[in-house]
DNA sequence: CTGAAAGCGCTTACAG
DNA sequence: CTGAAAGCGCTTACAG
C-alpha cells in the first residue's frame, strides 16, 4: 500500500457497477447469493479497477487476520528448510498467509517495539521447540490463542497440540544396528543444546539400545554438539587429542555427524573401518559426502505440514490430534560400515526392522 | 485475533490510564511529547492489561503495512535458504515484518483467490527471478508501488532497482582456471533453467574465457540442467553414454554440479583425474562433498540482504542504488584437479586473482 | 501537552 | 436478492 495513485476501494467498485458495498462484499468472499446479472456486473468492475481487497480492512472488519504466524530460531541447515517448506505450502494451501520470524539476529542488538507475532497479527502461531518461554505459552493459551508446538512437549496441564518425531524408536534402530551388525561397543552420543527434547529422547534411545544388548552406559562417550557443524567438530577433536577411545559415533543430528566426520579425518581416523558415523534427519546432504551418511530418517517436511493442519484445526474449529509422532527408519548407507554400491539419487536402502 | 476473551483495546488502556486514546496512541508511537507523568500511566495501564495493538488497525489508520513481501519460486535447496536468511535479517532489524510466498506448489491444484502479495497487504515487494511476469511488474510499477527484483534486469525502460551477482567476471576466472592452471579445452557447460539471467551471464564469461585463450566456443557443450541436482545427473549421464568426450564441467551452480559428480562416478569417471569439475554459488555441502568443489563464491545473504535494504530506502523515500552486482570469487578445493588438503570448516582457499 | 472527532476500507447483522 | 448503517481499533489533523 502506500504512495500511490490511491488504490480503488470498494466503494469505487460499487459505484462503477451500480450497486452497494454490501453487494460487493457479498461477491468478492461468495458470502450470500447474488443475482447472476449483478454479480457480473461487480466482476466487471473488480476487472475493470483491477481491484484488490485490502487486507489490513477486511481484517478488522472480520476480526481474522487469515495468517498464521511461525516462530522459528533461525533459518539454516538442512532441518529449517524442509520444515518451512512444509508449512508454506500447507499455509499456503489453506488460504492464509505466512508470517516468519526467525531469531538468529535475536542478540545483534535489535529489540522488537513489540512481539513480533501474536494475536494482534495472526490468526494463530506455530512455535518451534524453545523459541517461546512456558510463560508466554500459557498466557496464549489463556486467552485460547490457537497455538501447535514443534519438537517439544506442551507445558505440564495444557492441551496444545505438539507433533515431533519418533526419535526414540529411531535412535534405538540405529545404536542397535551399531551394535548388532558392526560389533561396536564404545559409541559417542553427540547431543544436542541443552533442554532440547528431541536430543532427550534419541540419548533415551541410545541407552535403551546399549540396555537391550547388556552393554553398560558410560556417561564420558555422552557429549554435548549444539546440533552444529563447527561444535561438533570441536568437540570430537578435543576427545581425540585426549584419547578417549570410541568405535562408533552416534551423532544426535546430521549436522553435528558431518563435523565429527571432519574432525575423524583430521586426525586420520578412518570412517568407518576405525570409527563407525550414524547421523539423524537424513538431510540433503546426508548421501553426498563421502562415505555417504547412514542415518535416522525423519520426515521433517510432513512435520512442518501436520503442525500447520492441526493449527488450522484449532483455528477453525475442527478436531485435533494432541500429539504427533511421526515415524522415522533408519536409512543404511556406508558411514555405519556397510557396503554401499547404491549412488543414485533417489533410491536409498530402508531398514525398518533390524534383522537380529 | 480471534476467539478469546477479547483483547484489551487503545480504549481499555486509555480508560485504565485515565487519558484519551490519542494520548495512548502517542505513548505506543512516540509520535508527539507526553508529559513524563502521564507516559508512566500509559505505560502502566499498558502493562497490567499485557495491551499489543492491534496491526490491522494501525495499518489501515496509518496507511502502512510495515511488512515486506518475498515472492520465490521454491524453498530449498542451498541457494534460497542463505538469501531467505539475509531477508529476513534486514527485514526484521527495520522493524518490518515479513510475509513470505513460495510457489513450488503452484502447480498443485492450489489456485489463490487474489493475488497473495501486493498492494494490498505489504508495502513493498521483493522479487526473484521470473517470479512475476513484466506485465505485473510494469503495474505495480505505474502504481508508484515499491519493487526490488533479484536476479533479474527490470523491464525495458523502468527504473527499478535490481541486484544480482558479478556473475560473468567469476564465470570467467573459473572456466580460466580450468584452462590455465589444468590444461582443460574441452569444457561442459551445465546452463540453468532458460531464462535464467545469472546462467546467461555464466555463460558469456565461459565464453569470454575460451576466447581470451583461443579456444573455439561447441555449442555441444552447452547442455540445460536446470541448477538441478537430478537433471543434471540423467543430462552428464546421457552425454557419457552418447560418448560426448570433455576434460571438465563447469557447472552453472553447485547443485547441478553435485549431480554431475554422481553422473561422472557411476560411470567410473575420476574427478578431478579425468573430468576437472567447477560449480558456482559455494553452498555450505560444496566443502563436504568428495572431493571437496572447487567452486565460485557468491554472496547469496548479502544478496537478499541488500535488495531488503534498496527497497526499504524505495519504501522510505531515501536515494536508491538502481543496479547493484555483488563481487564473487573464485574457491580453490580439489574438484578441479589443485592438491586441497585443507579440511577445516572455515578456512577455504580463497583465489582473486589468477596467475598467468 | 492533551482531547474530540473524522476517517482508514472493509464485514455483518438487520430490514426489507 | 439487496441496501443502509454500525462498527472493527487504530492514527492524525485540528483545536485548544
Amino acid at each position: 500500500m502506500r504512495k500511490g495513485k490511491s488504490r480503488p476501494t470498494i466503494s469505487d467498485v460499487a459505484r462503477e457497477a451500480g450497486v452497494s458495498i454490501s453487494t460487493v462484499s457479498r461477491v468478492m468472499n461468495g458470502t450470500a447469493p447474488v443475482a447472476d446479472e449483478t454479480m457480473q456486473r461487480v466482476l466487471d468492475a473488480v476487472a475493470a479497477l483491477n481491484y484488490t481487497p485490502q487486507a489490513a480492512a477486511r481484517t478488522l472488519a472480520g476480526r481474522r487476520t487469515q495468517t498464521i504466524g511461525l516462530l522459528l530460531p533461525e533459518i539454516s541447515g538442512g532441518f529449517f528448510v524442509p520444515m518451512l517448506r512444509g508449512v508454506e505450502a500447507t499455509v499456503r494451501a489453506a488460504g492464509y498467509d505466512l508470517l516468519i520470524y526467525a531469531t538468529a539476529h535475536a542478540h545483534s542488538g535489535y529489540e522488537p517495539a513489540f512481539k513480533p507475532l501474536g494475536e494482534h497479527n495472526t490468526d494463530g502461531l506455530l512455535v518451534f521447540a524453545g523459541r517461546l518461554d512456558d510463560a508466554e505459552i500459557a498466557r496464549l493459551y489463556s486467552q485460547d490463542f490457537p497455538l501447535v508446538l514443534l519438537h517439544r512437549n506442551p507445558p505440564t496441564g495444557l492441551a496444545i497440540p505438539y507433533v515431533t518425531f519418533e526419535n526414540k524408536a529411531g535412535a534405538t534402530k540405529a545404536v542397535e544396528h551399531l551394535i548388532t551388525n558392526h560389533g561396536r561397543s564404545r559409541i559417542l552420543y553427540l547431543a544436542g543444546p541443552r533442554g532440547n527434547e528431541d536430543s532427550a529422547w534419541r540419548l533415551a534411545g541410545y541407552r535403551q539400545a546399549l540396555k537391550n544388548h547388556g552393554l553398560a552406559f558410560d556417561s564420558d562417550l555422552v557429549v554435548q554438539a549444539d546440533f552444529d557443524e563447527a561444535c561438533a567438530h570441536r568437540v570430537v577433536a578435543d576427545l581425540l587429542a585426549n584419547g578417549v577411545r570410541f568405535d562408533a559415533i552416534f551423532a544426535g543430528d546430521d549436522e553435528s555427524a558431518m563435523g565429527a566426520l571432519l574432525a575423524l579425518r583430521e586426525t586420520g581416523k578412518r570412517v568407518p573401518d576405525d570409527v563407525s558415523l550414524i547421523g539423524f534427519d537424513d538431510i540433503l546432504a546426508a548421501r553426498h559426502i563421502a562415505p555417504p551418511l547412514t542415518t535416522v530418517r525423519a520426515p521433517i517436511e510432513q512435520a512442518g505440514a501436520e503442525a500447520t493442519r492441526q493449527l488450522l484445526n484449532v483455528i477453525e474449529g475442527n478436531d485435533v490430534t494432541l500429539k504427533t509422532l511421526l515415524p522415522t527408519e533408519l536409512i543404511v548407507r556406508a558411514s555405519c560400515g556397510c557396503p554401499h554400491t547404491q549412488t543414485h539419487i533417489d533410491n536409498p536402502v530402508a531398514v525398518t526392522a533390524i534383522a537380529a
